[in-house]
RNA sequence: UGGCCCAUGGUGUAAUUGGCAACACGUUGGUUUUUGGUACCGAAGAGUCUAGGUUCGAGCCCUAGUGGGCCAA
């Protein structure tokens, strides 16, 4: 009998997980992890990893299947939350919860499974794991969860092949409401349970909040920039070659302060991010203003009015060498080649069009239809009908 | 110094040319969402610069003051 062990996070997702694979057979172990204790950052919930693992704790006993708790806290410290820090710090926006399946949930976690003599290792991802055999050797795919409204795949886009070895998502070919349903039906303690929101294993934080205790407040001036402004005229549309044309498309724009008029104040331009909308605090204007970017060493914030300033907008972006990544090593583009794909650039986005352009310095990801607020930070994930191929960091 | 214009919620504007102040943005609460963000729904904010006056009744009219802008010299 195969041993897996599946990471209880006190959820209905990964309680109704952890059943499924009791039904297909295999011998289940549940596995609490913790890696948050610090609640002074939490938005209420007084103590929430606490009813978290009595729930997890709970429906272990209800299926009649072991349990135990383990404390990452340090390992999440160390990789998540500094890598959250200096990434705000740079200007950029990270993704933690991506990070966090990468470097917790399927390596730290997996491997203490793995030592605890686990086969495999399963969440409650809304995701599907497919196998193609190739001659001795298995290659993995992550493919879209069933649902559409709640695929995960996004998330998990930085996984490896060997990562993906070991990983079960047992209701990938689930919906939400079958999951809720079926948890019912057991009469679990997390069936009514609200879907976790914010970061994982955190939860809800005021970020702002949370990032004064690293990144100092300090003021600096809000600009305009005019929708008609000139920086957005003179759109050349000839180039010498489609890498000219890249390289065009995914220069950034350098704002100055002079190319706009100061209409207010920030605390820090490390708080805030590409396309935020909420926060800045200035009124008075037609339309909403957005931000389309900061400028964290000269600590400005650049913001424009309406969903459709085209400071907004850009059609493609670039990932560097050591940020792409493959989940499908077999399918990696070579210098010089090109495809078409399907890409997101952030959770829950609708695929869109894009075509990837890989050159020696890394790869170009050219979107059919501009897309809004790309952002340095996050990842852009690609895929192929409903599996994900690859992904890489937005730079 | 003379002349002209303006003064409304946090911000920008509106109010059939006298009948108890509207809209947008912002703020805030919630919903959606295992990142940031977005989107959606709701709420709270002014009694109209100050002091007088006309009127049944004034944000809208009159007088003075205060503050700000413009032109002239």
């Amino acid at each position: 009998m195969k041993r897996v062990i599946v990471g209880l996070s006190g959820g209905v997702d990964s309680s109704v997980a952890a059943y499924v694979l009791q039904q297909q057979g295999y011998e289940v172990i549940g596995l609490f992890m913790k890696n948050w204790h610090d609640d002074s950052v939490t938005i209420s919930d007084e103590c929430p990893w606490l009813e978290d693992s009595n729930d997890a704790m709970l429906v272990a006993e209800k299926l009649g299947i072991p349990f135990q708790t383990v404390d990452l806290s340090e390992q999440y410290k160390e990789r998540i939350v500094d890598y959250m820090f200096k990434e705000y710090e740079n200007g950029r926006t990270p993704n933690p919860d991506v990070l966090c399946n990468r470097e917790i949930k399927f390596d730290v976690f997996m491997k203490i499974a793995l030592e605890l003599g686990a086969d495999y290792v399963a969440t409650g991802h809304y995701c599907r794991k497919g196998i193609i055999n190739e001659g001795e050797n298995e290659i993995y795919q992550l493919l879209a969860g069933a649902d559409g409204n709640k695929d995960q795949s996004y998330f998990l886009c930085q996984l490896s092949q060997n990562q993906l070895a070991k990983a079960l998502f047992p209701i990938g070919e689930l919906t939400k409401p079958e999951v809720r349903k079926i948890a019912t039906e057991l009469d679990l303690v997390t069936a009514d349970k609200k879907d976790s929101q914010g970061l994982c294993f955190i939860g809800k934080v005021r970020l702002p909040e949370f990032l004064q205790q690293q990144l100092k407040p300090k003021e600096g001036v809000i600009v305009e920039i005019d929708r008609n402004s000139e920086l957005y005229q003179n759109i050349p549309t000839e180039f010498d070659s489609k890498l000219d044309e890249l390289e065009y498309l995914t220069t950034k724009k350098i704002y100055a302060v002079s190319h706009g008029k100061i209409v207010g104040k920030h605390q820090g331009a490390h708080y805030f991010t590409k396309g935020q909308r909420k926060g800045l605090g200035v009124g008075g204007t037609i339309e909403p203003l957005f931000v389309i970017d900061t400028d964290v060493n000269e600590n400005v914030i650049y913001t424009g009015q309406s969903h459709a300033h085209p400071g907004l907008f850009k059609s493609a972006l670039f990932v560097t060498n050591e940020e792409e990544h493959w989940i499908r090593e077999d399918m990696e583009l070579q210098p010089g080649q090109t495809m078409d794909f399907l890409a997101r650039i952030r959770y829950r986005q609708p695929l869109q069009k894009a075509t990837l352009h890989k050159v020696e310095s890394g790869l170009y990801v050219e979107f059919e239809a501009p897309q809004s607020a790309i952002t340095e930070g996050q990842f852009v994930a690609w895929y192929l009908e409903d599996e994900l191929v690859g992904s890489g960091v937005i730079s």
